[in-house]
DNA sequence: GAGTGGTCTAGACCACGGT
DNA sequence: CCGTGGTCTAGACCACTCA
């Protein structure tokens, strides 16, 4: 897999991949420092200056967080330029919440097209289906659909409901040993259907938010696809362009 | 207005900043380099590598763009990272497509609240108003409502119609003299309403996005504000998380 | 105080664009 | 060919964290 490094790349950038894939092997955990700029620097026999503009590309895509007099560390994504961010809930004052969660269905089920084809399943296949309502203060917010390929997410059907917190990718950790690393999302919207509009106290057909999220593991390779749906009318989100 | 430069700040960051104001003053056309690293380092009495470092914040906020060999050159915004830029207009064969547009409504009118305060505008005051109408290939995308100061903008009062083309900055630009440089976008869906459903041709109360727009001068003073609705059906938008 | 990243310097040579 | 930005070096000193 890791391409013999072309001799005609600039050497951060060289160094950069090479940093880039024992970030991936996960060689380094996230709660100790990876070696200094001065030891990397004589470890590959390049100028302090080089390994910092190696290291400057990693912080810039999100891989690495530098902390002044403690280190350079792996960084775990936080998900806070998920859409997700932008359903405002209401009392808005500020600081982040999580929403409760109730699982509605745990089990196999035959992935939709969306899901197999996301997560690189053959059509047909079963695969882990859970379906939850999110809710804030007793609010309904978010009905959600996770598919799951069967192999390393087993764990996760004999584990009683009542196991499953507000979050799920913690549980992926550890009880299944899969770390997310990245994720795509799209957005669209969609008029809501019947049994979803039940569900979020909404009118039928109201306008609904709908986001689709494929999260990745560290080496990119698809673990999880999800369908979130919202009401419209709680949701603004905001980009600035220069 | 430029505040005291506050020397505990680094060199580098102070530089940045006395750089964005001559930007921001126009000092430099963006079709004529600005001056070379090496002559801005002699100019501010520091070393070339202290410029490189200012020149990098500038260029990662797109206020400048590098070519190597060429020169380092004001940038003007393309409006690439528009939200509009996820309406996927049927035939999506890879290149961009410029609407055609007509006018609808030209005239002055009461800002409705949203304008007025995005505008900084005192409420019930009149402003510039045009609503039009945009199509690809004949099918109809999105209905825009546009909102303008009467100071700078009078001239487009007297334009004649035929004269708006399918792009209003421009406009803007020879014929009152203002450059938008920035924007803020926010995204939204609602049931679009019976006569903008008449307009694009889509049954009542359906998902329509809602794109806000306030674009900004090179001052970041507000300049024009904008709201447009297209169908949601076409709307697909795409982030990556890390 | 030892070790980390953050800032800054003053050079060298390379790659590219235009003359 | 010259001038531009791009890469790379080898130092210096500062600011911060932690023992």
């Amino acid at each position: 897999m890791p391409a013999a490094p072309d001799q005609r790349l600039p050497m951060y950038q060289r160094l950069r991949d090479a940093l880039a894939e024992r970030i991936s092997l996960r060689d380094w955990a996230p709660s100790v420092a990876i070696p200094s700029e001065a030891e990397l620097a004589a470890e590959h026999r390049v100028s302090i200056g080089t390994v910092r503009k190696a290291i400057d590309l990693l912080v810039a895509e999100g891989q690495l967080e530098r902390f002044q007099g403690k280190g350079t560390f792996v960084r775990r994504p936080t998900f806070d330029t998920s859409l997700f961010r932008f359903f405002r809930f209401q009392q808005a004052s500020g600081q982040r919440r999580i929403p409760e969660s109730s699982i509605l269905k745990r089990g196999l089920a035959k992935a939709p097209h969306a899901a197999a084809e996301a997560l690189g399943l053959a059509s047909g296949v079963s695969a882990i289906h859970i379906s939850r309502l999110r809710r804030l203060d007793g609010k309904p917010l978010l009905v959600e659909d996770i598919w799951l390929p069967e192999k390393p997410f087993l764990p996760l059907l004999e584990l009683e409901p009542s196991r499953f917190g507000a979050l799920l990718y913690p549980l992926y950790e550890t009880q299944c040993g899969q770390v997310v690393a990245s994720a795509d999302e799209t957005l669209t919207a969609e008029a809501i259907g019947a049994k979803d509009a039940r569900l979020l106290g909404m009118p039928e057909g109201a306008p609904a938010i709908v986001i689709e999220r494929l999260a990745r593991g560290t080496d990119r390779h698809p673990l999880e696809w999800r369908r979130s749906r919202g009401p419209a009318s709680q949701f603004r989100y905001h980009i600035e362009i220069r």
